[in-house]
DNA sequence: TTTGGCACTCGAAGAGTGAGAGTGCCAGCC
DNA sequence: GGCTGGCACTCTCACTCTTCGAGTGCCAAA
């Protein structure tokens, strides 16, 4: 529906616009981008793709702003073609691999290797599947009143929970209720299990029921929900950004990224499907992210579904900002069974 | 030093500027506050007071405003007194606290809702003390190559770590590892027994020395140092204030949150002695402050030392500040034995 | 010692102006 | 028919000028 001159054109603004952040004048356009069409040329067809929906004029006699739809436009034909690695970024993940983090260290600092490099937000983030095999289950002894609950899940995730007992609760109680559970539950996926073992524990422990109801909200508090854990980092590097010295739109991204709950859907709703997604803020106003753009790469496997993920303005540099987040991705996944958090060396 | 009318000037000015942000005229002081004495007064006392540091005049023909040193002496005024207790906020509170949380969640909702109640932003932090004793250390295996230890200090404080080891580590191994190292390191203080067991273990346990070594490694990583972990809420309120909207400021302070490290020779230092502290960013350039101020509740006991605290605009409202933050501390360790995170209800 | 009065200072806000960038449209050219 | 150069028009931005008001400092009188 674009000929290949207004696709030509596209491209030409949004690239323009990202790297001056100002509205583009045909004149411009033809000087630096275009030099064999003329700017009356260029002129005329900027009315056609505002007319179709590609840029917009903040005023009359002002250049033209690409709106989402170019933005779309533009990241898509970043995504189709092929990204050139950056081997610095992939030599710096390398380093931090080699500290023998677990993985979800890992997923930290690779969050905040992101932020540096491309001077945006970062953002990790990993939880559960819904589906995750429940391995075992496991009681670590505190005192007579506490103790803490170990849920150890498919794909060496551990979830935890201090629980306090109304009662007493020995060290021999507590292995054997861990032994029953784990005799019914072990392999099993949570949610298949979980209501079967309730009604299991409540009726047959019965000497030991109280304390056990009270362990077993608990642990279904733990792992019920698909929760996602979240990091984030860089905030500060946003300020720098010459876009935001307006204090609105800051305070509407801080918002977001310190209240779990909308972070945690924006997430859900937008790493849907494995691999890189873009968001570009302003194409719906119901994710929250306003005049900002998000691009997340996520990847469920064993057990957890891993997410990273940057914030940054809708006119920042995609090309770069892609390849930074592919680099670092790949950094993590790579070596083959090195994934899901392997920690051999 | 001051007399009694000058030391009044002060803090009517301070007062006002607290409540308006703009700097304080001697003819509002007169008709507001000061109303037995002329403007003509104020201003020669004005001039006295300026010679002595406690106010300056952002230029010539304009009033004038209070420097750090007519701040801390507001504060301290302020600390002298009693104030009220919010009961409003006690109640929040106790709400809170009937949830069952552990003593590390609980803080972080307290802090969450003084950062609400105050339009400031809330910190959170505990460290286990250099002194904490050690409880007892217990491997949970998870399979032949990982195992997560776990320190579990006095105080129930806990700490872990998931262990990835280089070769084949039976759970009877571990559990006989982890059974020496209790029979020695029990119940002492951390920092003695450390370079003790480390050559024991090194010496006695040859067969599995390599493991061995890598996880004492790890325990003196994991408690070694007195590392504060760290909880900060409500960076978007501090956005609202009119005072802020100079980026420039901001950018200092979301730094300065964002880096542990820095964050934490903060709080150490402001925070040495148990109680209430109040520190003026203005008053020591070096706190990374800036021209923030931050109130501190900090208390050790128990093998753990707990800092609440807020960050605020240097003319925050302390008064209000100060009682909400006692109210929350106060709820937070009342009820005697239910300090230290005691989970009984 | 305190007070009223007065001249002076300075910044904030508003109006006016010119420069510059950009557009839309028209008429001519290939 | 599509492309281009030219021209009139529009709108913002930055700058200057002016006015207004709040506030001071100082002096003389009570």
């Amino acid at each position: 529906m674009l000929t290949e001159r207004q696709y030509a054109v596209v491209m030409a603004i949004v690239f323009e616009y990202i790297h001056t952040g100002e509205p583009v004048g045909s004149r411009s356009l033809s000087k630096k981008y275009l030099t064999r069409i003329s700017a009356a040329t260029i002129r005329n067809e900027m009315a056609d793709l505002e007319e179709m929906g590609f840029i917009t004029q903040p005023h009359t006699s002002a250049g033209r702003v690409p709106t989402s739809k170019a933005f779309r436009l533009y990241v898509d034909s970043i995504l189709e073609g092929k990204r050139q690695k950056s081997s610095e970024l992939a030599d710096r993940l390398l380093d931090l691999k080699r500290q023998r983090a677990d993985f979800e260290q890992l997923l930290v600092y690779s969050s905040q290797l992101l932020s540096r490099v491309t001077h945006t937000v970062a953002l990790a983030a990993s939880a559960p599947l819904a589906q995750v095999r429940l391995e075992r289950v496991e009681f670590v002894s505190i005192d007579l009143y506490h103790a803490l609950l170990l849920v150890v899940l498919q794909g060496r995730l551990i979830h935890q929970k201090m629980l306090a007992f109304p009662c007493e609760m020995s060290r021999e109680t507590l292995d054997e209720i861990a032994r029953r559970i784990n005799t019914i539950a072990s392999g099993k996926p949570w949610d298949e299990v979980r209501d079967g073992l309730r009604t299991f524990l409540l009726k047959e422990l019965d000497e030991v029921s109280e304390s056990c109801r009270l362990a077993m909200t608990e642990i279904d508090g733990l792992v019920s929900a698909e929760n996602f854990r979240f990091f984030t980092t860089g905030i500060h590097q946003i300020l720098k950004l010459p876009d935001f010295q307006d204090i609105g739109r800051l305070q509407a991204i801080l918002s977001l990224l310190e209240e779990e709950e909308a972070l945690s859907r924006m997430v859900r709703r937008y790493s849907a499907k494995d691999g890189l997604n873009v968001v570009i803020g302003s194409e719906d106003p119901e994710s929250g992210l306003g005049s900002f753009s998000a691009l997340f790469s996520s990847y469920s496997g064993k057990g957890t579904r891993t997410v990273l993920g940057l914030i940054g303005p809708v006119r920042m540099d995609y090309e770069k900002a892609i390849a930074a987040l592919e680099t670092v991705w790949d950094g993590l996944y790579e070596n083959g069974n090195n994934s899901e958090g392997r920690l051999r060396d």
